[in-house]
DNA sequence: CGCCGCATTGACGTTCGTCAAGTCTAGTGG
DNA sequence: CCACTAGACTTGACGAACGTCAATGCGGCG
C-alpha cells in the first residue's frame, strides 16, 4: 500500500473524522498516527465482543453495524456507521471490545492505534478536544436511541430511522430522497426494537400512504414532511 | 465553605470518580480543578437541556436522574446516577447540555470546569486516560440499556434494573439485599420503556413469587438467583 | 388533620409479536 | 451462463404482552 494513500492530510474524509482546525505541523503528526488501513468484505467482522482493544477505526468506505450480545444469544444492533464515523469507542474502558462490528458491504477503515492516539492528543490540543467531542456525540446519539426505543411506536421509530439515515447520507453528498438500505429488515428491526415482520409491514404501509417507494433495498422518500410529522406525532 | 472540604486529595469518593494511580504532585493539581461544590434539594435541576455546558459534575451524595425530552413533551429517563458517578458528558460535543439532570433527593456535587479539566489532562496523563475511560464506560452502559429496551420483556427489564441498582449500591457499602428506591414507579418505567402500571404490576408479581418484598420505596431482595434467572431467561 | 402525589389493581383495548405460507432475490456452483 | 438454493421479504391470521382508563388506597408533607 502506497504510504501517501494512508495520509490523513490528503484524505477527503478528514473533515468528517478529524478536527478541522489543525496546523500544518499538527497534520504531519496526524499522518504518523494513521499508518495502516484495513479492507473488509461483506460480513467480515472488524472486531468482536471479547477482542482485545487496540485501535479505533475510522470508516473510509462501506457501512457497518455494531451489535451487543445477550448471554442467551439474542442480540441488539446498537448502530449503523458510515464513512467518516469512528467505531471502537466501547473498547476503551476495559481494553476489551464489548460489541461486534460487522461490515454490511465491502469496506475500508483507517486503523488508529489508541495508545498513540492518546499520546498524540497530549500534545495536539485540537485532537484531544476532537476525541472528547466524538465520544460525547456518541453518548448523545445513544440518548436519542433510548428515547426511540423507550417511548416511540413502530411508525415513529421507522420514520426517525429513515430520516436520520438519509440525512447522514446527504451530509456525504448523496441524495436526500433516495437511498439504498445496506442492512436487512431484521437488522433494522433489531436496531429499532421491532421484529422484521413489523418493519416490513410498516414499510408497506408507508408505501401505501405514498410516503415512500420501496423496491427491495432501494428506497425513495416521496413525502419528507409526512415522515417528519410521524416523528413528532403525539402518541 | 472550608477549602479543605473541596479537596479531592482527602475525599473518600476519590477512588470512584478519579483515577487511582496519581502521584502526590498530581493530586495537588487535581485539587486546583475541583474548587467548588454545589448543594441541591430534591427536584432541583443541576442542568437542563439547552443550558450552556461549562462543567462536569461528580456526585458526592444523593441520586440523580437524567432525561431527554422529545419535542412533543414525552421524555425518557436515560439513567440514574449516584455517588462517585459523573454527569454532564452529553454537553461536551456542542457545548450545550442535551438532557436534564434532576436530583431525586438532597444532593451535593463537585463542579469540574471542563476547560480546566481538558487543560489539566494534557499534563496529567492518568487524568486523560481516566476521562476517556469514563466516557467509554458510559457508552458501554448505554449499549446495555439499548439491549434492555430493544429486546427484553417487562420482567427481565425490571430484574436487570434491580440487580444493577443493588450492585452499584453494594459497591458503595450498602446492603446487597435491601435498597430504597429514590425514584417513582413512573421514573423507573420511563427508564425501562414501560408504563408505571406495568412496573407496579411486575413488582407485585415478584413479591407474590417471593422474589422480593416491597413496601413502598423500600425493597428487599429475597431471591437473588431467581432475579438472575429472569435476566438470562430465553424469551 | 387534610390534601396531593404516588401506588395498586382491575377491566379492557391496541400494538406488536408469533407462526405460517408463499414469493422473490441474489449468490453459488455446475 | 443458467439453474438451483438459501436467505430475505411480504402478507395474513391469530395471540400475548403491555398500554389505557378508571377507581381506590395509602402515606408523607405542609
Amino acid at each position: 500500500m502506497n504510504p501517501s494513500a494512508v495520509a490523513c492530510s490528503n484524505c477527503n474524509l478528514r473533515e468528517l473524522c478529524m478536527p478541522a482546525d489543525l496546523s500544518a505541523a499538527e497534520l504531519v503528526r496526524l499522518d504518523e498516527l494513521v499508518t495502516t488501513r484495513r479492507r473488509l468484505k461483506r460480513r467480515d467482522t472488524l472486531f468482536r465482543n471479547g477482542d482485545r482493544f487496540v485501535s479505533l477505526f475510522a470508516i473510509r468506505s462501506g457501512v457497518f453495524k455494531t451489535r451487543v450480545n445477550a448471554e442467551d444469544g439474542r442480540d441488539q444492533v446498537t448502530g449503523f456507521q458510515m464513512a467518516g464515523e469512528i467505531i471502537g469507542l466501547d473498547g476503551i474502558v476495559n481494553s476489551v471490545h464489548t460489541c461486534d462490528a460487522v461490515a454490511l458491504e465491502d469496506a475500508e477503515v483507517c486503523v488508529m492505534p489508541f495508545d498513540r492516539l492518546e499520546e498524540l492528543s497530549l500534545e495536539v490540543k485540537g485532537l484531544q478536544r476532537h476525541l472528547h467531542r466524538m465520544m460525547s456525540r456518541e453518548i448523545v446519539r445513544e440518548h436519542g436511541v433510548m428515547l426511540l426505543l423507550g417511548s416511540m411506536r413502530a411508525e415513529e421509530r421507522l420514520a426517525t430511522f429513515l430520516l436520520n439515515l438519509v440525512e447522514r447520507l446527504h451530509a456525504r453528498g448523496f441524495s436526500r430522497s433516495e437511498l439504498v438500505l445496506r442492512m436487512t429488515r431484521e437488522e433494522i428491526g433489531s436496531y429499532l426494537g421491532l421484529k422484521l415482520e413489523t418493519v416490513s409491514r410498516t414499510l408497506s404501509k408507508f408505501a401505501e400512504d405514498g410516503i415512500v417507494a420501496v423496491e427491495n433495498k432501494h428506497l425513495r422518500i416521496l413525502d419528507r414532511d409526512a415522515l417528519h410529522r410521524l416523528v413528532s406525532a403525539t402518541a
